[in-house]
This record gives C-alpha cells, structure tokens and sequence, in this order.
RNA sequence: GGCGGGGUAGCCAAGUGGUAAGGUCGGGGUCUGCAAAACCUCUAUUCGCGGGUUCGAUUCCCGCCCCCGCCUCCA
C-alpha cells in the first residue's frame, strides 16, 4: 500500500508522491520552538509525531531533508531578556541549548538545519522577501512604518484555515495597531522599532525594526530547502495564522506552490484540559523527569495516540506506558539470552508494523501489531525457542525500533549490585530464604530489580529508578 | 457566529456494510520457597443520542447532544 496522509490544506487523506522527479529525497519543514522559555510536553508532542513521520519516511526508503526552526526573536523573548536584564542572545542561549538536551531525551532525531531567526543571513533573506513582497503590492507600509501584508491582495489567504475573511473578527488579541493597518487582517512582515524593544532592531529600507513571526518561516524554509517544499507540520493552533501567511508569503514570492502536504497534530491536554500555569497542570519535560520517568517512557506515552486525536496526558497514561515498555525490555532480554548462540538468522516476513503507518501514521494499529507479536514469540521462547528464530525476532524488532526509537539504553550493572546478587545466589543455594528475600529488597533500595528463572537470577533496571 | 478535531470497556485506543485489534488496570489459573516475569483465561450483546437506507450499521445518510481547539504572533 502507498504511503497516505491527511493534508490539511484539502482536507483529505492523500496518496504521498513527493515532488522529487526519482521519487526519493524529501523536504521537510517543522516549526520549532520559541525560545523564551522551556519546551513543555505539548511542543514536545507535535515534535515526536514529526519525528515520527520523519523515521516512518526513512523506513520506507525516502531520504529526509528536514529543517527546523528556533525563533528567538519575538515579543516573547524580548520581554523576557529585558526582564532578565540580559542582551537577548544571551537570554535565549541557555533555552536553545536546553531544547536540544531535550529533543535528546526524548530520541528525536536532529533536522539537518535549525535555523535561527537572528542569523544575519536570514534577516537579509527576510528583508528581501518582503522588498519582493512591496515590489508586487502585495505589502505596504502603514503609518506606524511597519511593513503589513495586504491580505486581500492574495486571492487564496484563508484555504488553508477555511476561513472566510470576511468572518474573521477580532477576538481582542490584536494590538491598536490595526488603524494603521487597510484591512484587520494584514499581518506584520517587519514591525518598526518601539521603546518595547530595547537594543533589539535591525536596519532595514524601512527604518529600524525587527522581522514579524511568519516571514521567518518563509525565508528560512525557501533558503534551505527551495521554494517549493514537500511536507510543512506543525500543532493544529500553527494553521491560523501562522501557515496561512507562510502561503502567502512564500507564494506572493515564488508564484509556486509552497507546501505539498500539511500535517498538523492535535493538541495535548492535560488532565484533560489545556496546559496552563494558573491550572497547575503545565509541564515541561524537565517537570516529568524530576518525578521519576524516563525519557523514553515520556516518547511512549506522547506517541502512542495517533497524532490528528486529541491526547490527553495524565500520570496513569505515564504508568501504563512504563509498563507497556518494560514489558517489551523483558521480551528483548529473553530473546537476546536465547539468540546468543545463533550462527545465523532467517527473515520474519511481517511488514505490518509499517504498513500501519502507511495509513496516515496508524501508530495505534502498528503497536497493537507489535505487542501481537511480543505475545507469539513470548510463546515460542516458553516452548523453547531455536537460537535462530530468537535472532530473526531480533532483527525484526530493529528494524522497529529504528522507527519507535523506544529500546532502553544499555547499563551495566554496578559492581556493588553483582556483589549482592552473588551473595543472593550463595544464600538461595543454601535455601535461606530470609536473607535471600532482604538481598533482593537491598537491590531493589538502589534502584535495580532481581527475579529468579530457571536459569537463576536476573538483575534489571528497575523501572523509574 | 464561522472553521476544524474528537466521542468505542475502569482508563488509553484501533477498526470494518456482516456482527468489536491492542495497551493498561482488575479477577482466576500455570510456574515459583515467596515474589517477579511470561503464558493461559475472564471483563463492551455493544461503539454519544434519535431517525433513515439495508437482509444486516459501530461503520453510509439526516438531525441533535457533549468535549477540545482555532478565528491575527500558542505545537
């Protein structure tokens, strides 16, 4: 089955057929994130559905070009390096490198390129963009010698969103600027330099001032990847009216579609309502981790729901996801002990685990697929399994994971943890069970777990721990 | 008001015009000194509500209800 996905700009579940004329390389744009602050688990979610995305195309043999931006520019941050008292670089260093721990954590691959707003360069690529944007009318400077787009101008504003400009009304967000501005709706391409903004300006052949949210996506991606592009993502909240105006952005430009397919994820609520501060149910990935769960357990349980659903994060979601994964670390364990003396190792014809994800990224189907198949080969290892067979489940497993990116990272046991798993097995042999029991609760106070089998003792890493 | 997404077991969730995957929790069992793990087994006569089409609908059509989001710088 070909690859399909749900384009947001028609609504429909499309086939996949990237613009390259072999069919192979894709380009791939993801709107990063701001940094004035940590990321929290709600970035992080529509990071990973890109990250899967990303690593469900590579599985099908695409080569994956992505770019990601980091906006470090913006009311935000500047209100926030004034706050600090701190040269706005300096303010968003600490926040860019943070990011990057993060995306880390949680095995997200690393875009080709994460461009910055400031760049120099970019500025440049953002102030010609906009020169090219007036030359065509389709931009003006107001009053307040900011740069608008003219909205009206660019017959298709509005596809994207399916909003009739005519409808939009004000919700109360916009600044006063809008009597300067010839229709509500006309965005800011450059916004002239205020008090607001400190040391923050750049010059430009509209006087001083900084570039507007939306025109940096569209000149990074254009200087990048091109002007036409494969896949653009983002949360749903990016269609209106950040995407929109990349349209008519990069577009009024290029005369050239910009986006082939737009994927948007759901939101993440949490407990069952949306993030803030004022509920008390905002959290960042540092805020899960500092309560005991692992990287991995977090990508688990932000992947698991297919990405145009709405998921809903709670602490029993993050309890069932460790499970869910330490019963596939026990699962590899097994195999690995029985494919140690395998020579060689057989193909498990089963491609259904990506034929899953052809459908729209079904992750919910592909793991039920997967935890089907935890269970046969659980039972062939009860049975007794052939050192071969236990190396080509194996081998399908890895081929998997390098989608999922789910296997624990591998940790030696402490020297002090063998020491009382051997004094543990000196004291089951002399069947003095008391102490054999209080080894076992004195392994499991230093954060590992001790299990008998057939074979003897197994020491894992305690999940959590 | 306009535009989206979603309503399937205690919780999370897939899915099909032909009678409900999977995860997790809980009950029972095999195994075990105990425990753990794994396996077996049980847990939705039913898919938000009401109509309609059909031999048959959770799935298609119509109407309604509820939740979440967007409507000018939130992923």
């Amino acid at each position: 089955m070909a690859l399909r996905f749900f384009n947001t700009y028609s609504r429909t579940i499309e086939e996949f057929q990237p613009l390259d004329p072999a069919g192979r390389a894709v380009k791939m744009y993801t709107c990063g994130p701001t940094v004035y602050s940590h990321a929290h688990i709600g970035n992080f979610r529509a990071y990973i559905f890109e990250d899967l995305l990303q690593r469900h195309l590579e599985a099908r043999g695409y080569t994956v070009e992505r770019v990601m931006n980091l906006t470090d520019v913006d009311d935000k941050t500047i209100r926030g390096s004034r706050a600090a008292n701190l040269a706005l670089g300096e303010f968003t260093a600490p926040f860019k490198e943070a990011f990057f721990e993060d995306v880390e954590t949680l095995q997200i691959e690393r875009a080709d390129a994460f461009p910055a707003a400031t760049e120099e360069r970019f500025v440049a690529a953002m102030i010609a963009m906009i020169e090219k944007l007036i030359a065509r009318e389709l931009a003006y400077q107001a009053e307040d010698k900011s740069v608008y787009y003219r909205i009206n101008r660019f017959p298709k504003y509005g596809h994207l969103a399916h909003f009739d400009l005519a409808e939009l009304r004000s919700t109360g967000r916009v600044k006063s600027d809008e009597y300067d501005k010839e229709h509500v709706g006309d965005f800011a391409l450059w916004k002239a330099w205020d008090e607001e903004d400190g040391d923050v300006w750049w010059e430009s052949p509209w006087g001083r001032g900084r570039p507007g949210w939306h025109i940096e996506c569209s000149a990074m991606a254009t200087a990048l990847l091109g002007e036409q592009i494969d896949i653009h993502c983002g949360g749903v909240d990016n269609i209106f009216p950040h995407h929109e105006a990349e349209i008519a952005q990069s577009e009024g430009c290029s005369g050239k579609t910009f986006v082939l397919y737009w994927m948007h994820c759901a939101h993440l609520l949490v407990d069952g309502q949306k993030m803030s501060k004022s509920l008390g149910n905002f959290h960042t990935l540092r805020d899960v981790l500092e309560k005991g769960y692992s990287g991995r357990e977090v990508r688990y349980a932000l992947i698991r729901v297919h990405y145009r659903a709405p998921l809903n994060f709670t602490w029993e979601g993050m309890d069932e996801a460790r499970q869910a994964l330490g019963r596939i670390d026990e699962w590899l364990r097994r195999l690995g002990e029985s494919a140690a003396a395998a020579t060689e190792a057989p193909e498990i014809e089963d491609d259904k685990f990506s034929e899953a994800l052809d459908d729209d990224l079904n992750i919910s189907a592909a793991l039920g697929h997967l935890f089907e198949q935890i269970r046969e080969s659980n039972r062939e290892l009860d049975r007794g399994i052939e050192p071969a067979r236990a190396r080509a489940w194996l081998n399908w497993w890895e081929r998997i994971n390098r989608v999922l990116a789910f296997a624990a990272v591998e940790e030696e046991t402490p020297a002090e943890i063998q020491q009382l798993a051997e004094e543990r097995t000196q004291a089951r042999l002399a069947k003095n069970w008391q102490k054999s029991d209080e080894l076992r609760d004195a392994i499991q106070a230093q954060g590992w777990a001790v299990r008998d089998t057939k074979e003897g003792q197994v020491v894992t890493r305690r999940a959590g721990a």
